[in-house]
DNA sequence: ACAAATTTGTTCGTATGTATG
DNA sequence: ACATACATACGAACAAATTTG
């Protein structure tokens, strides 16, 4: 349990006009506005609010309705009312790349190698980077974090042959781009990105920090060099709720 | 209880050099590709095709595993497996239009209009039409099939102010850029696409013919006239697993 | 809301055949 | 001939997800 009772019952003015649940509403919005509920964090239960104002639960459910329609809380069945985090804008076009995206919304990117493993490649990678099935491919697995919060889960998939040193330059250096600027390729274009929805499994969940009961956004596009041979595979799986991936046009 | 007497068991090469699973894969392949399995059709179950095969579960896995790698099957914990259909492409971009992407992959699309109503806009209608919240617009709810498969859930919302008699020609005509056209909008122009993934509502479930527990992707976008004014709000609600968004760079 | 039945997923263990050096 | 590694195949038990009653 919460403790609440650092909130005095609130005070609210009867029949002078003004709804009672536009008061509410008004209380909470300066709450979140202020920032003594920050973003993400979790709102008192519906029964908690109706007894701190003292008014009946539906009438704290038709401010928390009028707070969410205005994009200021997220309401979760059975979970919880939260504050609202802003949801980043991932833009996906021909030159997405992550770092530069994030920083043009004043936020700060960060990355985590998950790990680097040569694996035979499967049929459909090795059809994407015009190799036979089983090639050794390098994979590389990152994590994203904007703020220090997880926001997608990257995956890579190099050919051996092509990039013998890969693994270890991934090792160091954080970003794609930096390592393959170093193996000769200082330019690259994002061919089609295709997109899906998928439930996470439970190792993305956790990565994630995220409810397996809500889906991630999983996209794959190839990424070629300005001769058209594809230089890299790469699929990202991004925590829906807190990214929007954005098709630019 | 599936009646499968029909299939006297099979019999397989034993010890002649090529594996039991290798055997079961190709013998499944080829009803699949024969169309003796359609697309969508249920599978045996491991426990059947064990029966069929005479070998052990461990085996007729390690089979459908191979075609799930291939993509010829979709496996389903729970569920059971089934033969893989080929899922649509929905490409986004400046000209997205449904009917015309859709038969250039040859298929038959079709629409069945929903909802045509009136009703006050909300916040973020309001503002990416350029109007004041409350105003009126119309709303215009569209089923849209291919093949007789519901695909998308389309939503649709005009200036009223802007396009008095539209709700009378929605109802008559399915095609949103027809219907535009004969108002005098004979062009207009996605901006960019905002694409999220998230649960269903019961309803665009039923709509769908989608399980609950998988999660839907849903557009976002706003066409405007060669002017630049947005003429249209519009945001697709796509059935995960049947559609995959393809942003072209 | 709960329980049962069905179906796939995972992890043990055991045994055998085949390719390699 | 032998040792080793690897793929194949079978068996049992249990876990997890889904559907149905």
């Amino acid at each position: 349990m919460v403790e609440t009772s650092m909130n005095m019952t609130a005070t609210l003015a009867r029949g002078q006009g003004v709804a009672l649940w536009r008061q509410i509403a008004g209380t909470m919005e300066r709450e979140i506005a202020s920032g003594s509920l920050a973003p993400g964090a979790r709102l008192p239960t519906e029964a908690e609010l109706s007894a701190r104002f003292a008014v009946n639960r539906h009438t704290v459910r038709r401010a928390m309705e009028e707070l969410e329609g205005r994009g200021l809380v997220r309401i979760e069945q059975g979970r919880g009312s939260f504050v609202a985090e802003d949801v980043l804008d991932y833009p996906v076009g021909p030159r997405t790349r992550f770092s530069e995206t994030i920083r043009r919304q004043n936020r700060e990117p960060q990355g985590r190698m998950l790990r680097i493993e040569e694996v035979p490649a499967e049929a459909h990678i090795a059809e994407q980077l015009r190799l036979r099935r089983g090639r050794p491919v390098i994979l590389a697995e990152r994590l994203s974090l904007v703020d220090g919060r997880p926001i997608a889960i990257g995956t890579h998939w190099f050919s051996t042959a092509r990039f013998p040193s890969i693994a270890a330059l991934l090792a160091e250096e954080a970003s794609i781009t930096q390592v393959l600027t170093r193996l000769g390729v200082p330019d690259f274009r994002r061919q089609a990105t295709r997109i899906i929805a998928r439930m996470p499994t439970p190792e993305e969940a956790t990565l994630l920090e995220q409810s397996r009961t809500r889906p991630v956004l999983v996209t794959e596009a190839v990424n070629v060099d300005p001769q058209g041979q594809p230089v890299e595979v790469s699929s990202g799986c991004y925590a829906s709720g807190r990214v929007q991936i954005v098709a630019e046009s």
